[in-house]
RNA sequence: GGAGAGAUGUCCGAGCGGUUUAUGGAGCUGGUCUUGAAAACCAGUGACCCGAAAGGGCCGGGGGUUCGAAUCCCUCUCUCUCCGCCA
């Protein structure tokens, strides 16, 4: 969330930067900010009337010990409680309010975020590679998939419901080899890896910007309050969640895979078919906590790192930069990497690498001291995908397709795979 | 799932309704002594939050009782021990 001091200072700028969101925040940061006046106000009421109350209990000791007659003392004393308490109750309903106020206004884009409506305005950076020109007719990787009998959709609407898949023989090993060979990159980048819960609670869904405006993007597990995870940005990132860092442990830098669950909440007919848009699939997430003067070289790193393996399996993709109408909540700037898709006929959101600056610090209170006196300030949260595990193999399978209808495994993955082609 | 015991500042650990503005150690910082270090001794240091300050809040989280709560009550979370079950 943003710091209400932020919203102070300058309500106008704040407005302005965020109205680039295609969305208008004013009504929100003036309410933010009339709360906070008045939260303000009644802090000093109810704080004189407690220097008050302790005074008084002090020398209470001493009147009694001395025999004197205490009760009009004690009358004067249950009325001064009665106040304080009425001020306390207020205050925790003005404090709820604008808490939950801040955490549904959003990140404001960095400078270099450029104004825009949506994705068609999202400028390109750089790209890597050409998209395949084949000397045959390409088939889709679900047509693939079906051929080679190593995707199944049908059997696990059956078992489960649409958007789910069963990987079957080497298209089961083909993920799994995915998801070593990612997480064996990035290990010998110096991320440590993570394996972590894929139920997360309220708390830690709220931290990283999932709750509470989009609950509805969630799956939420029945009669209990955890949450499937939608990402490995969120078990990660609260790791550190309440937590004070010490400088010199930064910038940390994690990779985690997991599988990832999302409701999908409004994507209904999109990307129907094939493994690109799934309620479950699998991800390598790269997360780094840093310090606010690092973060933005160290999204640079982050993204060449994801970029990386891309390079490194032979998959031609670009990089734009997300417009201000198309970054998402919590983010400051995000750099998109776009994968070539034959059956799309375009580039693809294969990785999304987004630093938070301290949004999400704030609202999980991620915190580091650089010296032992020093005030604790927030640290900065980045992360992004390093890479999506089933757009990968959707990718590999349509740009490594053959003319029989095999698939030539990627030169990086054949020790994983144990087999240079999958037929 | 059943039974019990816990959660206090960086760590260990007292405290069981009002001189606790949280005993006492350890640690950390500075000093004395020493060629230097260690030890010893002396002094300082107690997280964190709000506030310009005064001040207020904070003893796992939330709520309650009371003029007054670390201390009593309720509730939640987590930890430990034993039993059961299980991968």
């Amino acid at each position: 969330m943003l710091d209400i001091k932020v919203l102070a200072a300058d309500p106008e700028k704040v407005k302005a930067r965020l109205a680039a969101r295609q969305k208008d925040y004013s009504a929100e940061v003036d309410r933010a900010l009339a709360l906070d006046t008045k939260r303000r106000d009644i802090i000093y009421k109810a704080e004189t009337l407690k220097a008050e109350q302790n005074t008084v209990s002090k020398s209470i000791p001493e009147l009694k010990k001395s025999g004197q007659d205490t009760s009009a003392l004690f009358s004067r004393m249950k009325d001064l409680s009665d106040t304080v308490k009425q001020l306390d109750a207020e205050l925790k309903e003005i404090a709820d309010e604008l808490n939950l106020l801040l955490l549904s206004i959003p990140n404001i884009p960095y400078d270099l975020v450029p104004a825009g409506r949506d994705s068609e305005d999202n400028p390109v950076l750089r790209s890597w590679g050409e998209p395949r020109a084949f000397d045959f007719q390409p088939l889709a990787h679900w047509d693939i998939g079906e051929n080679l009998k190593i995707l199944d959709p049908g059997t696990a609407a059956k078992v489960t419901g649409a958007r789910f898949h069963f990987y079957k023989g080497l298209g089961a090993r083909l993920e799994r080899a995915v998801i070593n060979f990612y997480l064996d990159s990035h290990t010998k980048n110096d991320y440590t890896e993570i394996f972590p819960p894929y139920m997360v609670n309220r708390a830690s869904m709220t931290g990283t910007g999932q709750l509470p405006k989009f609950e509805e993007d969630a799956f939420k597990v029945a009669d209990t309050n955890y949450f499937l995870i939608p990402t490995a940005e969120v078990p990660v990132t609260n790791m550190y969640r309440d937590d004070i860092l010490d400088a010199g442990q930064l910038p940390l830098k994690y990779c985690a895979y997991s599988a990832c669950f999302r409701a999908e909440a409004g994507s209904a007919g999109r990307d129907t078919r094939g493994l690109i848009r799934q309620h479950q699939f699998n991800k390598v997430e790269l997360v780094k906590f840093c310090e606010p003067e690092q973060s933005y070289a160290e999204l640079e790193s982050l993204t060449r790192d994801a970029e990386a393996v891309l390079q490194k399996l032979g998959l031609a993709y670009r990089v734009v930069r997300l417009c201000t109408g198309d970054l998402g909540f919590c983010s400051a700037m995000t750099y998109d990497i776009e994968v070539w898709m034959p059956s799309y006929g375009r580039y693809v959101e294969i990785s999304s690498c987004s630093n938070f600056e301290d949004y999400q610090a704030r609202r999980a209170s991620i915190r580091f001291r650089s010296d032992k006196g020093d005030k604790p300030r927030f640290v900065h949260t980045l992360n992004g995908s390093g890479v999506a595990v089933g757009r990968t193999v959707a990718c590999i399978l349509e740009n490594y397709q053959q003319a029989d209808g095999s698939i030539a495994v990627p030169e990086a993955l054949r020790a994983y795979m144990g087999t240079d082609v999958i037929r």
